[in-house]
DNA sequence: TTGACCCATATTGTCGACAATAATCTACGG
DNA sequence: CCGTAGATTATTGTCGACAATATGGGTCAA
């Protein structure tokens, strides 16, 4: 059996990630201890590692809140996965074996057919899509790159998605970027793969920064003076654009 | 007043760094707090927090030990390392002021003096880099990139020099790559900054990673079959060359 | 002598309680 | 009516203790 302090890691990652909980949302630790049924020792932990994976942001005596990130945090993160995977994909054209480049090759089938059958929920292509980049990130078979990009970056990526509620338009160009990588690998070229890598990314940073600005022109409109006391950042779930 | 866990992370980090606790050796909670005169709930929470900078590991049920890298993982690191500092590189040749700039110039003048007066420690010459690379980093004005590279990266690398105690026989050499980076930030020219500050830590890591086969091979001659209860690591501690 | 098994010991995981600090509400004065 | 000061409440920081598990030593048998 799990440590304690992990699986509650795990469940408040989710409730985080998935929108449950709120960007700015408060996080008492005696009352989330008793909804969990544990003490507050562990879940204090829990919370803590979430501050290590920028989850949430703990001020000193003050308590926790749920990351709430701005234009500029957004803009941060995807520049440090964009030097972070864009290695990982220089490293992963020499470390993976053929049979991991063509389990991912495979993975990019999958993909194809889910987009053709348009399986409704974009929901699920971006959980694909964060496959994809999990996986080649593990190619890389270093060990740091991992535990960056998997622990930290990714899940806050995921969160963006998540509160944009961002619908790509062009998951067909997206799908034919990783078959370009792929294919970088395949040749064993990882100067081809960091370079694709990194202008793949720099798009989704481009892509996901509009979504951003749309999103807070949105919120402008329907502005209703947020209380400071729980502040629960106004959820503006509409489509927009985001290809990854 | 900071807080109690803050204070004993530095503390211990300080202490892991400069080899005071070496590589492999054990942390009890119960000893390190009283030794520490606080309780064992502050203590294990800076442990937690060494785990997420890799300074220690920590198996569950098991304890807390300090890291006990191979070359692997060394090499692992200064990947990761090239990959962001390039990057941060990069954006700090736009996101630099002049007078951050000219302040990283002046650093260098004065590593300039500290090498023609030779003082002595190279000790305090690496302290020195770390330094500009440090400002370097912050320059990039990027909380992500900032965070990862000065609280988890340049801490290991510190360890990494401490432990092998290499003494760079070119300092000359890695000044004037700094320089030349300094100059690219002065032009504002980001790829040229970025492809410099790359070349300068995989000329690190190649310098590093043969300083290691060498301690390799020494503790190989000097070996003694070393305790496993509390397997202190034979603390080689001679002469060896590393550029950065 | 060597190996495995069992028991004693030490250490970690978890809990509840107390102390210190921050946030909130109320009352008072301007 | 509004702003400020004080008191109250709630939450975090820290502590010591108990339970569960891993480690180490000793014993016994082969």
């Amino acid at each position: 059996m799990e440590t304690l302090p992990e699986q509650l890691l795990f469940r408040l990652q989710e409730q985080i990630v998935r929108g449950e909980l709120t960007p700015g949302q408060r996080l008492a630790e005696s009352e989330l201890a008793s909804r969990y049924g544990v003490s507050r020792g562990p879940l204090r932990e829990a919370i803590r590692r979430l501050e290590a994976r920028r989850l949430v942001e703990v001020a000193p005596r003050t308590g926790a809140r749920v990351v709430d990130f701005d234009a500029e945090q957004l803009a941060d993160v995807y520049q440090a996965r964009e030097a972070l995977e864009g290695m990982a994909a220089r490293l992963a054209a020499q470390a993976m074996t053929d049979a991991e480049i063509e389990q991912l090759s495979q993975l990019l089938d999958h993909h194809e057919q889910s987009i053709a059958a348009d399986e409704g929920q974009h929901y699920l292509q971006d959980e694909g899509d964060v496959d994809f980049h999990y996986r080649l990130a593990a190619g890389s078979h270093n060990a740091v790159l991992v535990g960056m990009l998997c622990d930290e970056l990714y899940q806050l990526v995921r969160l963006f998605r998540h509160r944009f509620s961002s619908v790509r338009d062009r998951p067909i160009t997206a799908l034919s970027e990783h078959r370009a990588i792929v294919e970088a690998l395949r040749e064993r070229d990882g100067e081809l793969a960091e370079l694709l890598m990194r202008r793949h990314i720099a798009k989704a940073r481009r892509s996901a920064l509009s979504a951003f600005a749309d999103a807070q022109a949105n919120a402008a409109g329907t502005k209703v003076k947020s209380a400071s006391t729980e502040r629960t950042a106004t959820k503006s779930s509409f489509q927009t654009t985001t290809s990854d």
